[in-house]
DNA sequence: TGTTGAGACGGAACCACATAAGTTA
DNA sequence: AGTAACTTATGTGGTTCCGTCTCAA
């Protein structure tokens, strides 16, 4: 660490927010977020402590450090001696955890300074911890009347998350997300211990323990909107089955009818049973993916597929460390699709992946942020029913204070 | 089958003001 | 040409308004 926080520029920074893409430190991201509801609900994580620029994915054991995914296969690729180190997940929270809660998921940190508290102890306590591993989607385990739960634990327990998440470059789970750049010989999903898919709207997480290979595979915030399938898979998609095989994940996307226009899949994933399948995820993405996935609930979801995998919210300017934010994005982007191996040889792939990436860059889905000092200014301004006032002014939201004047 | 009303949805407009960008002395 | 002072334009987010679309009656 070492660099300060982008808030107040005094403090070391200790967590990253992606929402708000800044490092803050444990008492600004306390004030920050405990502004509205909204801000409570952004997910934030350690900061990375190479880079400190990223948010850190996992916390290498031997080396006592939290790395971004990068920082994480930099130091632990596969020929490093490195790569034997043991690593964890470095789990997510929302809300307004207090020091002691944040000790507890993240036990590995010993400098946790105390937050002293302003506005967040009445109620705003509630705090959401989040593997970091494939699933955020929220779902069954949510408390669904926890208004008040003070600690809300998403897909595992806290005294699982230790144990549950520890693994090392041979084990499975993390290489998705920890080998970018090498994806075409491993598909390493499956056997997550510490995440289970949680569909919003179904009654209990679906499993098909018998294909290992496709479970726990969940992209949450992950709007994989492929215009450009046949730049990224080199095949055309005349026939989908030539792309994702006959039962396999292309049955999730629904691509019977698909003939060369957008296959877009938002909050996609397939359970054995169709009747119970539902949107995976809200978070709205770019409108396009929205449209399809309303119109069309096919290509949304699946006959029978065998995996439980969703897709939302990856916008066109993600890179590389967009993608490591999706964690199982990657594999999919970068890596091979399942049952196209076939079809396909690994390095025309390959090179189809890096144009798809360069493409992806450059195109713009949501707006973006010119000026960051004025999003920031704009963040705490005060309004009156959402518009700026004078300075001085009576006012009803403070996004700060979320109090009214008058 | 065509019409109508309700509801959902998306986009534009609005606000203040710091700051970037441009102009003038 | 370089600098300072001044003026103008821009952009930021939450809310409201309004037009369009969808669907059921």
């Amino acid at each position: 660490m070492g660099y300060l926080c982008d808030f107040c520029g005094e403090q070391r920074s200790m967590v990253y927010c992606r929402s708000d893409a800044a490092c803050l430190c444990l008492s600004c991201d306390r004030n920050v977020h405990s502004a509205n509801a909204l801000s409570r609900r952004h997910s934030r994580t350690l900061v990375c402590e190479r880079c400190n620029s990223q948010p850190a994915f996992v916390r290498c054991v031997e080396e006592r450090v939290s790395l971004c995914q990068n920082c994480d296969w930099l130091g632990h690729a596969g020929s490093n001696p490195a790569s034997k180190h043991k690593r964890q997940t470095v789990n997510c929270y929302s809300g307004c955890p207090s020091a002691a809660e944040l000790s507890t998921i993240w036990s590995f940190v010993s400098d946790i300074p105390s937050v002293t508290d302003s506005t967040c102890e009445k109620g705003l306590s509630s705090m959401s911890i989040t593997d970091n591993s494939l699933t955020n989607c929220g779902g069954p385990l949510q408390s669904n009347d926890g208004q008040d739960a003070s600690v809300l634990v998403e897909e595992n327990d806290l005294k699982n998350i230790d144990k549950s998440s520890v693994w090392t470059e041979s084990s499975s789970v993390p290489q998705l997300n920890t080998k970018p750049q090498n994806v075409d010989k491993e598909m390493g999903l499956a056997n997550s211990t510490s995440s289970k898919m949680c569909c919003p709207g179904t009654k209990a997480p679906v499993q098909h323990e018998d294909d290992g290979f496709y479970e726990d595979f969940n992209m949450d915030e992950i709007d994989l909107d492929i215009e450009n399938y046949e730049e990224l898979f080199g095949v055309a998609l005349n026939d989908p089955q030539q792309l994702f095989g006959n039962d396999g994940i292309g049955s999730l996307f629904g691509v019977k009818n698909l003939s060369g226009s957008d296959l877009n899949c938002q909050g996609a994933y397939a359970t054995q049973d169709s009747s119970m399948m539902q949107p995976a995820c809200s978070n709205a993405a770019s409108a396009d993916s929205m449209m399809s996935s309303k119109t069309d609930p096919n290509l949304c979801f699946g006959r029978q597929a065998h995996s439980n995998l969703s897709f939302s919210g990856l916008t066109g300017e993600s890179n590389g460390g967009d993608y490591q934010d999706c964690g199982a994005s990657s594999m999919l982007l970068m890596g091979e699709p399942p049952c196209a191996e076939s079809s396909m040889p690994s390095t025309s792939r390959s090179s189809a992946v890096m144009r798809y990436k360069e493409k992806k860059k450059t195109r713009k889905f949501e707006k973006k942020v010119r000026y960051a000092s004025r999003k920031a200014r704009a963040d705490v301004r005060k309004r009156v029913k959402g518009r700026f006032v004078k300075a001085g002014e009576a006012y009803d939201y403070d996004p700060l204070g979320k109090t009214r004047s008058f």
